[in-house]
RNA sequence: GCCAGGGUGGGGUAGUUGGUCAUCCUAGGGGACUGUGGAUCCCCCGACCCGGGUUCGAGUCUCGGCCCUGGCCCCA
């Protein structure tokens, strides 16, 4: 028998119910904060990804030559697809830009728990705006979509600036190096590594800058900065809006064009695999032929989101099952109409055996049986019968609409 | 790429000195039942992940691969 490729999956009905019904919160908050949606190819050239994130990520995606020679690559992720979508065509519009998308993506990598090779993300980017309250409005946005979606989780907020202010005028290798120690949180390699380049006095600093949860004694640590004013407002803004987070300023995400704030989010219950949701203000679209344009932006793992709330289906709505006989056929296809016309999930029985048989097939999934056979043809009637309380009646074809519609679902 | 534990009908399982026709539950399909409840009865479908090796004989032992689960690395 054939299998599905690694680290791919299918999707039942139950889990597609419980997919679209997330899907369908995080549209509608973005969408209640002005965001709207974009869609890019699912495959791009392969410049666009490595002009990004290096040639390093080519053995970690899935990568293919085209009939035309063309070298391309399946998305690994949408920021970069997203942004060269707004330099190409999207910049002479009003700015800022307040976009989102919801996507697969994919990624030759070991699968694991809330890991696969094809993922799902749900992002927004925030194009063309420049300060401390786009920022925040980011973090709140995202925050209302993951409480939205009903899992636990936790924010860490951090900004760039710090740390790259006690980096400042080292070698970039050096700092890369550091970087990763940091947000490994892996202090004693740290500390190795500082004290064989005769640094310990930076790796004081810098562990207590990372471990440090309070803004003010931040800038003890760091001294004054240039950005310590809209890092204040930043923190200010989200402060007034109630919003629970820690400060963190030993995220370092590791990549080069983040230029200020970054945040992450981690939910419980997801081991290994915890974050959630990453993002923060970077600078991109210079990369792809742009102008330097500030942007801001998350991206949210669906699959891990799916993970960390468990199994939770959603409320089905109410299902009519149409049991008929022979004489009654061509009115019960009448009245099945008009019941999927009122926005009633309806479905006929196929059997073509006794009305008991069908009632028996239909009570399994069904709230209501509507009976129809010779009587109620010639009176156009529709008999009702309620599956949880066993009564029925018998309606017009327009009191049974009302009856059925009126009723909670199961 | 690395480590650990796994892979028996669709799902869940039993199966050691290696020895009939591989167990049970459930789901699914068919039939009995033509105007009223998920029932009942009968029947059916359907599996040892793949390939090599050892052996008279492999679900069982061995090697390799594939896949799953978790972890490491990585994580744009």
């Amino acid at each position: 028998m054939l299998q599905k490729p690694r680290g791919t999956r299918d999707f039942l009905p139950d889990e597609m119910d419980q997919r679209r019904e997330v899907e369908g919160i995080m549209r509608r908050f973005a969408r209640t904060w002005g965001y709207r949606e974009v869609c890019t190819p699912e495959f791009e050239e392969l410049e666009l990804f490595t002009i990004r994130s290096g040639e390093g990520i080519i053995q970690e995606m899935y990568v293919f030559e085209d009939k035309g020679g063309r070298k391309l690559a399946l998305r690994p992720e949408l920021t970069a697809p997203v942004l060269r979508m707004y330099v190409n065509e999207g910049k002479t519009l009003p700015k800022p830009l307040r976009w989102f998308y919801f996507a697969d993506c994919f990624r030759y990598e070991r699968p694991q728990k809330g890991r696969y090779r094809q993922f799902w993300q749900f992002g927004i980017e925030l194009i063309g705006a420049d300060s401390a309250l786009a920022e925040a409005e980011v973090i709140l946005l995202a925050r209302d979509i993951l409480a939205a979606s009903d899992i636990s989780f936790s924010i860490h907020v951090g900004h760039l600036s710090l740390m790259r202010s006690l980096l400042d005028g080292l070698d970039p290798d050096d700092q890369k190096k550091i970087r990763m120690f940091l947000d490994k949180k892996d202090t004693g390699g740290l500390a190795m590594y500082l004290s064989s380049q005769g640094r310990d006095d930076l790796c004081t600093r810098l562990t207590a800058l990372a471990g440090c949860r309070d803004l003010n004694e931040v800038f003890t640590i760091t001294g004054d900065l240039p950005d310590r004013d809209r890092i204040e407002e930043l923190f200010s803004i989200l402060d007034a809006s109630g919003l629970e987070y820690t400060l963190n300023p030993g995220i370092a995400r590791g990549l080069d064009y983040y230029t200020g704030m970054v945040f992450e989010i981690f939910a419980e219950n997801l081991g290994a695999e915890n974050q959630v949701l990453g993002g923060g203000t970077y600078r991109l679209a210079h990369l792809f032929g742009g102008e330097e344009t500030p942007s801001c932006g998350f991206a949210i793992g669906f699959d891990r989101v799916m993970v960390a709330r468990g199994e939770r289906m959603p409320a089905p709505g109410t299902v009519a099952g149409v049991a008929f006989t022979p004489e009654g056929r061509d009115w019960a296809l009448t009245v099945a109409g008009a019941f999927r016309n009122a926005g009633i999930r309806t479905e006929l029985s196929l059997t073509g055996k006794s009305i008991g048989n069908q009632i028996a097939q239909i009570a399994r999934s069904a709230d209501y049986a509507l009976i129809i056979g010779k009587r109620e043809r010639e009176l156009q009637q529709v008999t009702v019968k309620n599956l949880r309380t066993g009564g029925q009646k018998v309606l017009s074809l327009s009191d049974a609409i009302g009856e059925v519609s009126g009723s909670e679902p199961r």
